[in-house]
RNA sequence: GGAGAGGUGCCGGAGUGGUUUAACGGGGCGGUCUCGAAAACCGUUGUGCCGUAAGGCACCCCGGGUUCGAAUCCCGGCCUCUCCGCCA
């Protein structure tokens, strides 16, 4: 969420940033409505001035023991006043809040502008793709060789888009969750969370996917609550409506959860394997910074991310996301895409954001800076480190030998027991 | 699910229908003292909104209601705690 201030005074700025988001805002509707609801508050205020004086002589009367009936009479004419008013205030900025909740964030100057993602910008690559002498094979055919992957089953339990996994290939996953929650809390100074896969209205709001992407989202109708689509809702909201001591900033968490998502509008994309599918295992980082730092945290973030693929020796890129392509609620945004050889593309297993102070807005995580200072708004940060099905597919296409087996990483061996091939 | 208790400021914790941002304590900040520090003492310390400003308004979990006037009384909701039931 933007400052209403800040849409006032910046209305050429915003309006520029809804259109390169490709957003639909009517930022000329925001700035009516609010002209009504400040004439419609300095009047009302003017009235509860008066209620309030009057009150006070009506309170001195009484103790003096003299009559108050004319006042009392005037002040009930008063109160029903500022009642309609209040009432036709409340609704004005009922209507406020939910228009202010649909302007998209302004992105960092540093953003390319483009319409979608192929205006997106590569800004280094990592590693070798693997030059194999033979014809890969996709990652559900090695799955269904090796019995470590069963989509007919999960299609069976569940329904298309979910998955089994079985045997090594179970134990592989829980191995590359285990692998990487390590490195981000031995190596880089995250402290782990285990929140809830479920979240609350408000905390779906706080972090920036309600109200705009409501439909997107598995929704439990008897509670209200609604399937986590990434660790970044419950854990960015563990802070919400807080006030956090400037020097315990930063602040880092890393948290596995499982991720939720309906894929609605995907329909017929990466439809084959793992690719895409409504739950997956992933592992997050989250950060809560002073803003001064947040696009030194920023790089580091994503640094912190690469790290889990160049010890599990998968090749990447890291693209720097256009203003179309760039999330409502980011600022900016890099995306880690690990090279899969069996599909023969890039695989998006990592999006790492900068979001400024527009999530700590919405959400009310503030700081005060030192010495009786003014409270702030801190800025957060997250970025997968990394998403699973994804870097499995990375893994077993690339690490795939001749023979349908898969070699095991260095790096993973020992949360696999030892072992050294999967066969 | 049943019964009870409670939700107050940065934190702990009082609170009478009528000068309430709200006793008291802690913390923070400023100062006195000190070579320096601790201790002690004194002072100070909420947030948001409107307004060029002076100033004003709102806020004691959330939403309604009663009243000239509500942190205080009534109703609904959410959350926490205790006991009982159920349960991986």
């Amino acid at each position: 969420m933007l400052d209403l201030k800040f849409v006032r005074e910046n209305v050429a700025k915003v309006k520029e940033a809804v259109e390169n988001k490709n957003e639909k805002t009517d930022v000329d509707l925001i700035l009516s409505v609010d002209e009504k609801r400040r004439s419609l508050l300095s009047e009302a205020d003017k009235l509860k001035h008066q209620k309030n004086v009057v009150s006070e002589k009506i309170a001195q009367m009484k103790k003096e023991k003299r009559d108050a009936k004319e006042e009392i009479e005037k002040m009930r004419k008063v109160s029903a006043q500022i009642d309609s008013l209040d009432k036709e205030l409340k609704e004005v900025e009922e209507k406020m809040a939910d228009l202010l909740l649909t302007v998209p964030n302004v992105p960092h100057s540093s953003v390319p502008i483009g319409f979608d993602e192929d205006s997106n910008v590569v800004v280094r690559t990592w590693g070798e793709i693997p030059k194999l002498d033979f014809e890969p094979r996709p990652h559900w055919e090695l799955g269904q060789i090796l019995g470590i992957l069963d989509l007919p089953k999960a299609a069976k339990v569940s329904g298309t888009g979910f998955l089994v996994l079985t045997g090594k290939g179970a134990k592989l996953q829980r191995a590359l969750i285990n692998f990487m929650l390590d490195l981000h809390t031995q190596k880089h100074g995250y402290e782990e969370v285990l929140p809830p896969f479920m979240a609350n209205r408000p905390s779906m709001t706080g972090t920036g996917q309600l109200p705009k992407l409501e439909d997107d989202m598995y929704l439990c109708e008897r509670e209200d609550l609604f399937l986590i689509p990434t660790a970044e809702v419950p854990v960015t909201n563990l802070h919400r409506e807080e006030i956090l001591k400037a020097e315990q900033l930063p602040v880092y968490y890393t948290a596995y959860t499982a991720c939720f998502r309906r894929e609605a509008g995907a329909y017929g994309k990466d439809t084959r394997g793992m690719i895409r599918v409504h739950q997956f295992d992933k592992v997050e980082l989250v950060k809560f910074v002073k803003p001064e730092t947040s696009y030194d945290e920023l790089e580091s973030l994503v640094i912190d991310a690469e790290e889990v693929l160049q010890l599990l020796g998968l090749p990447y890129r890291v693209r720097v996301l256009c203003t179309g392509d760039l999330s409502f609620a980011a600022a900016k945004c890099y995306d880690i895409e690990a090279w899969a050889s069996g599909v023969g593309k890039y695989l998006e297993v990592s999006s790492c954001s900068n979001y400024e102070d527009f999530q700590a807005r919405r959400m009310g995580t503030r700081f005060r800076p030192k010495k009786g200072g003014k409270l702030q708004y801190v800025h957060t940060l997250n970025g997968s480190g990394v998403a699973l099905p994804r870097t499995m597919i990375a893994l077993m296409e690339n690490y795939q030998t001749k023979e349908g087996t898969i070699l095991i990483p260095e790096a993973l061996r020992s949360y696999m027991g030892g072992m050294e091939e999967i066969k």
